[in-house]
DNA sequence: TTGAAAGCGCTAACAT
DNA sequence: ATGTTAGCGCTTTCAA
């Protein structure tokens, strides 16, 4: 069919009368001593030939392929952050990524198997290793076995599974709802609301930092809302719903609930940072207006992106026992854009 | 080393006491008739031992390996919705793909002969073709060369470059071009500004046919500035310094251009839609202050995504001949966010 | 209905 | 300083 076979290792050898053997380890530099003579003949003829090596056989012989697996959440600007931070600490050391969503963003023919399957293109094209970034930290285990039996390193991002000791690289949440309590507390803000999307390990530790600093402060009060709940909005309206007990300093999980919030906020008159404060997190750039002014941490993607990176390298390279799992987390930043203010007396 | 082998073709039949080839067969569903017993023993032990075929050994034998690889510009929003089409549409067709960018976002160290080196990770790995976004319309073709030569498909996707006869998709200029000059004349306007950061082919078609429009208006007057020219600040200033010929209908090729522009204006005392109206491209999401109201185009990134990757994937498999390059191009849509406004008397 | 054998491109151990 | 050989995991004739 093809007309114009690829040049090979085999050709070159031909060409030139000698072994592959020889080819190989000439242009690999690997194996000691050959004539400079030979060493010259070889690196002119590939060049003029173009050869470039197969990727695919020197794999297949057990080797290392210098690509990663990645598969990560679609969420905007924020995972967009960590694939740039991935993309440019794997490139620096000449591997590659196969990069894959956990979700198609538009389409809907997405059902339950379809991370599974993506898995198993990457293990099927014997990745190095995997840096995940979870859709649901509760889901079946059964292609963390898989990879796991494998020996193929895993390195977790932004968000933990409690079950699975892997590696794991995410936002230090202690300090976010510490930063997130102090800032509010300066305002002079006294009623707060922490809001959450789902039950996860992130909306948990913030939660538990944010309520804790507040609870070491004498008249405040704190409440929260999962906003997976049902009748959450009935519960958002109820909690802004009368002026003597509404919440004036609001947290919430990420920029999609503090739009969420706000927006319900204004179906009753309310705005921040007018009536209330509200921060949300993870600076996600959006075009609604409710995210326009709005504060919000700097989760650094970027940096947790390059730290993943460099754990996987490590991973991959020094083939560190698995079982001393390594946790990095990363410091927000509150960026301070306005829809935060003093309380109004 | 590795304690646990992964399991292979070969630990199956031996297991089984039959051959590779059976299983092969068996599992792969070619080769025709196998007793439903002997189907029935390979497929159970296979799920037991969990097999995964090794993709890099079929791949070896000249096949298809179902990977594509995809070279983007680093452009914030609007390359992000184009790769999430390209996967999208990908994975529905069981192929995935080694994605990188033509520049580090954060990292300095990109010489000038990283992209070229990024080709050849990909070539070096044997994607069944390329999709590619250049960074640079005018560069060296060497490498288009190499591609060309060892018939991997190639598709372009946004930028064309002129001299290479590659499947392409983008923008289709002509319309937008078009749609602004329409809509900024509707708003009783007659100085015109087109503003480009580079002699780029988008650019120079948007400018004809934003000219072309204006022209068959009569009492208009056309001016465009680039933003590549060293003195293009001093230009800008010289085009807004007169009430008297001040363009008051801006149409910039791209969103960081539009902000540069109101930047400028700003310092100068002017204000979009107030003194002048302005309009971007790309729809980027920025939080950039100028850019909240900016009315701009959407030029569809996922559709073009989605579309380069239809045209990849009927290259690689019907394996059209090269020489009959398909172009594409998808409509944008005018977003108006408020940076324009009618003329003011 | 199943098996034997060759080969994809490359590498590594072991000669010479 | 160079060559021989075997084998990675799989597929593909061709034979039994």
């Amino acid at each position: 069919m093809t007309t114009s076979r690829r040049t090979t290792l085999k050709h070159i050898a031909h060409e030139l009368g000698i072994t592959t053997t020889t080819v190989s380890c000439i242009l690999n530099d690997t194996g000691g001593k050959y004539a400079e003579e030979t060493r010259k003949k070889v690196l002119d003829t590939a060049k003029r030939l173009r050869y470039r090596p197969n990727a695919l056989a020197s794999g297949i012989r057990g080797g290392k392929i210098h690509v990663a697996g990645v598969m990560i959440q679609n969420r905007g600007h924020f995972s967009t952050e960590i694939i740039n931070g991935i993309h440019d600490k794997l490139l620096e050391n000449q591997t590659i990524m196969f990069l894959t969503w956990n979700s198609a963003k538009h389409t809907k023919s997405w059902d339950e198997t379809a991370e599974q399957r993506t898995i198993h293109h990457l293990i099927d094209r014997r990745v190095d290793g995997i840096i995940l970034s979870t859709s649901n930290e509760n889901f079946d285990h059964c292609y963390f076995e898989e990879i796991w039996e494998r020996n193929v390193p895993l390195i977790l991002v932004d968000r933990q599974i409690p079950s699975i000791s892997a590696d794991f690289i995410g936002t230090d949440n202690q300090v976010l709802g510490a930063l997130a309590a102090k800032h509010l507390l300066d305002l002079g803000h006294k009623r707060f609301l922490f809001c959450s999307n789902s039950h996860v390990g992130n909306a948990v530790q913030r939660e538990e930092a944010f309520a804790g600093v507040l609870s070491s402060q004498p008249g405040t009060t704190f409440r929260s809302i999962d906003f997976m709940a049902t009748d959450c909005s009935d519960q958002l309206r109820d909690a802004f719903g009368s002026a003597a007990t509404r919440p004036t300093g609001v947290l919430c999980i990420n920029d999609w609930t503090a739009i969420e919030v706000r927006r319900v906020a204004a179906a009753m008159g309310l705005e921040a940072p007018r009536d209330f404060s509200i921060i949300g997190s993870g600076d996600q750039h959006f075009t609604d207006p409710f995210a326009q002014n709005l504060t919000t941490f700097d989760q650094k993607p970027y940096w947790i992106g390059q730290c993943a990176a460099q754990c996987y390298l490590s991973r991959v390279h020094s083939q560190r026992k698995k079982g001393d799992p390594q946790i990095i987390t990363i410091k927000p930043e509150l960026l301070l854009r306005g829809s935060t203010a003093p309380l109004s007396p």
